[in-house]
DNA sequence: CATGGGATTGACT
DNA sequence: GTCAATCCCATGC
């Protein structure tokens, strides 16, 4: 058992933050999954709810590096976000996407499908398979009830592709969204696969462009 | 106080 | 591909 990582954590760069949880387990009662894909968002991009400032709506966004963000998205969906960089600064790290590790069975009831690859393959899912409701905003993810912890031993640091933000439209070439290379458990749509990934790094060397893995 | 726009999903054509 | 469901809140009159 590892423990869940600290506020330090999250007081970094959102976008080293948005790469850094990406293989790390998000955990809440019995159910957890992996990260395998996440979007970065800061206050200073128009994307970001932190654009407007602090409201009643952003507080929770100023707060402190390593609290959950939780919002109520399209009136239906909960989405849920780690709270990164320093305290006053308004910024977080949307969890798209999960693979499923344990507590399937439960997932599974909660979202009325059996495929392990329906359960978490989106932001409004994977809070639907994990029972992560809004009374979780603002909550500390470091203490729980809802929790992220390590990259497990057993798994290797996973290669990453950078790719555009979904579903916004302001600041929406920014290449701020995160995924494992090649994964069934990605949202839609699918970000560029490993292969296309490989050639399109080949195509541009030398660019700097935020998408190596490492 | 009224309005409009979403960091989405699933059902349907 | 298209579209409705449904709620919070920022904005503007």
């Amino acid at each position: 058992m590892s423990s869940p990582l600290r506020p330090a954590f999250y007081d970094r760069s959102v976008v080293a933050v948005a790469r850094g949880l990406v293989g790390c387990v998000l955990q809440h009662g019995d159910s957890s999954g992996l990260i395998v894909e996440t979007e970065a968002y800061h206050q200073t991009e128009a994307a970001c709810h932190a654009y407007v400032g602090l409201t009643a709506r952003t507080s929770t966004l100023f707060g402190a590096p390593g609290t959950a963000y939780v919002y109520r998205s399209y009136g239906i969906h909960a989405l849920v976000n780690a709270v990164c960089e320093g305290h006053d600064v308004g910024a977080a790290v949307l969890i798209r996407a999960l693979e499923p590790l344990t507590g399937l069975d439960a997932m599974r009831a909660r979202r009325r499908r059996d495929g392990l690859e329906e359960l978490c393959s989106g932001p409004g899912k994977l809070t639907q398979a994990l029972a992560i409701g809004l009374e979780l905003n603002a909550s500390s993810l470091q203490t729980g009830p809802l929790r992220v912890l390590p990259r497990p031993d057993d798994r290797l640091q996973p290669a990453l592709v950078a790719s555009e933000r979904i579903g916004i439209s302001k600041a929406a070439e920014l290449p701020w969204r995160f995924s494992v290379a090649g994964s069934r458990y990605v949202s839609r749509p699918r970000p560029p696969g490993r292969a296309a990934w490989a050639a399109a790094r080949a195509a541009s060397a030398g660019r700097a462009d935020g998408s190596t893995g490492s």
